[in-house]
RNA sequence: GGAGGGGUGCCCGAGUGGUUAAAGGGGACGGGUUGUAAACCCGUUGGCUUAGCCUACGUUGGUUCAAAUCCAACUCCCUCCA
């Protein structure tokens, strides 16, 4: 393919996003006929919140959207009870029904923020693949799709192919996950005449299974498209810190944690993150990622505002970056760091070092504290720390009763008396 | 149902009676350098009331002065056979 006619696809093509498309072509053509088409993705129940890892698909979506389409979100409350095999080395945990409607209660508010829903031709909309799967019917759901599944092909497919391959073990109900996922598609097709899939590029083999089976049962062309896994220039995996997955759950982590953890892209990734994870013009991410040395760090700063905002909205985003800049180019103690209350009382008679920085979080435990201090990493109000055992008072709080606490360069805790 | 193999710290993976909180690697964290990069060098990486004590090698029980290491039962996984 050359140029795309569709704006979705040339802007999403331009941006980074394509990794595999089945017709790319015939697609470009579908969605370029002035009418709003329908597109899906599905998102599992597996966590009461999404990561950065569900950014990009999300990105998909908006970007769907504004180009003058209609996006449909689809909850895998279904699928979820089943647990989808690819990219996974074990057999996931059977999760409840009651967690499972749990986490999706926690996830749904997050597409608010990147979609816009309502009842018009390009409104979002959202759906459970509960509402259908749960009614399924074993054997006449057999008879009318099982026939069209090749048990042959399917184990060809790289989520079980690899299972096998590394002799772990796949159970037969994690094996029916592609043909539920395939069949999700035809029922979209069905209710709402959704005729694109996306996805991550993990999910390649469920989404050409459902192109499959909708061409099979219902003569319809489906589409599908995949985008690639984004790592990081040093090659791990995205969005992955020390305290685990980067969630976009303002209650999982905090609008300044996420603010820093765009704020803390490698200088070979900015270009590419601005592509993906922002709205900004190509044009003017091209000058950014063009600048040298120090000067990059303005383009991470914008990078992370405009991240910031899109999850969390402008007014953290910028409350982030004052809290930042007080922080590392002032050297302050700035209002806006994680800050825990502890009483004045208690204060008074000091509180080791070492207890007081397992306390705020800093370490992990109180041994992870004694050698944090032994290790040169500890500071009380910017001053190294010696002696893990020496206790820190009231003393140490300045005018507004607040003692700056920091683990490293980085990590930042107050310590307010209450 | 039968035969064999396996379950070690965040992950991978050594270790087959004591000197083992358990080699090595990865990851992570901290220090140095720096731009809140990258690369590189150094250190740390079970818990606690930390010169000491406690808990740990699938689970439970046993042998022994002493077990991750030997024995038994159980459990989960893998392979082959039925």
């Amino acid at each position: 393919m050359t140029e795309s006619k569709s704006a979705f696809l040339q802007t999403v093509t331009e941006r980074g996003f394509v990794h595999q498309c089945t017709d790319m072509d015939a697609l470009d053509a579908a969605l370029s006929e002035g009418t709003p088409r329908l597109c899906y993705i599905g998102f599992d129940c597996t966590a009461d919140s999404l990561h950065v890892g569900s950014l990009l698909p999300i990105m998909l979506l908006r970007w769907f959207q504004k180009s003058g389409h209609k996006p449909i979100v689809l909850m895998g409350g279904g699928t979820t009870k089943v647990g989808d095999p690819s990219g996974k080395d074990e057999a996931r945990q059977l999760i409840t029904d009651e967690k499972i409607a749990a986490n999706k209660a926690g996830i749904q508010g997050i597409f608010e923020k990147f979609l816009t829903f309502g009842d018009g031709p390009t409104d979002a909309i959202m759906v459970d693949n509960a509402d259908w799967l749960d009614e399924i019917e074993y054997i006449p759901f057999l008879r009318d799709y099982g026939r069209h599944f090749s048990v042959n092909r399917m184990l060809g497919f790289d989520s079980v192919k690899l299972r096998l391959e590394r002799e772990q073990p796949l159970s037969f109900l994690e094996f029916n996950y592609m043909i539920l996922q395939a069949y999700d598609f035809t029922e979209l097709f069905r209710r709402h005449g959704c005729i694109l899939q996306m996805g991550g590029s993990d999910q390649w083999g469920n989404i050409v299974n459902g192109v499959d089976l909708g061409r099979r049962v219902d003569s319809a062309q489906l589409y599908g498209l995949t985008s690639p896994l984004i790592t990081t220039a040093s090659g791990a995996k995205m969005g992955k810190t020390a305290d685990g997955a980067v969630w976009l759950n303002a209650d999982r982590v905090s609008a300044y944690d996420y603010w820093q953890f765009w704020r803390n892209t490698a200088d070979a990734d900015v270009g590419r993150f601005l592509r993906l994870f922002t709205d900004l013009p190509l044009a003017e991410i091209e000058k950014l990622e063009a600048l040298k040395d120090a000067e990059i760090n303005e383009a991470k700063k914008i990078l992370a505002n405009h991240a910031t905002a899109m999850c969390h909205g402008a007014d953290a985003a910028a409350e982030a970056e004052k809290t930042a800049a007080e922080t590392f180019e002032q050297g302050q103690s700035a209002a806006g760091l994680p800050t825990i209350d502890i009483p004045a009382a208690e204060l008074a008679d000091g509180i080791t070092a070492f207890a007081l920085f397992a306390r705020a979080g800093l370490a992990t435990s109180n041994g992870d504290a004694r050698r944090l201090i032994r290790g040169g990493g500890a500071r009380v109000n910017d001053v190294q720390l010696k002696d893990e055992n020496a206790p820190v008072t009231a003393d140490a709080a300045d005018a507004d009763g607040v003692i700056k606490l920091s683990a490293g360069k980085k990590r930042h805790v107050l310590v307010k008396l209450g």
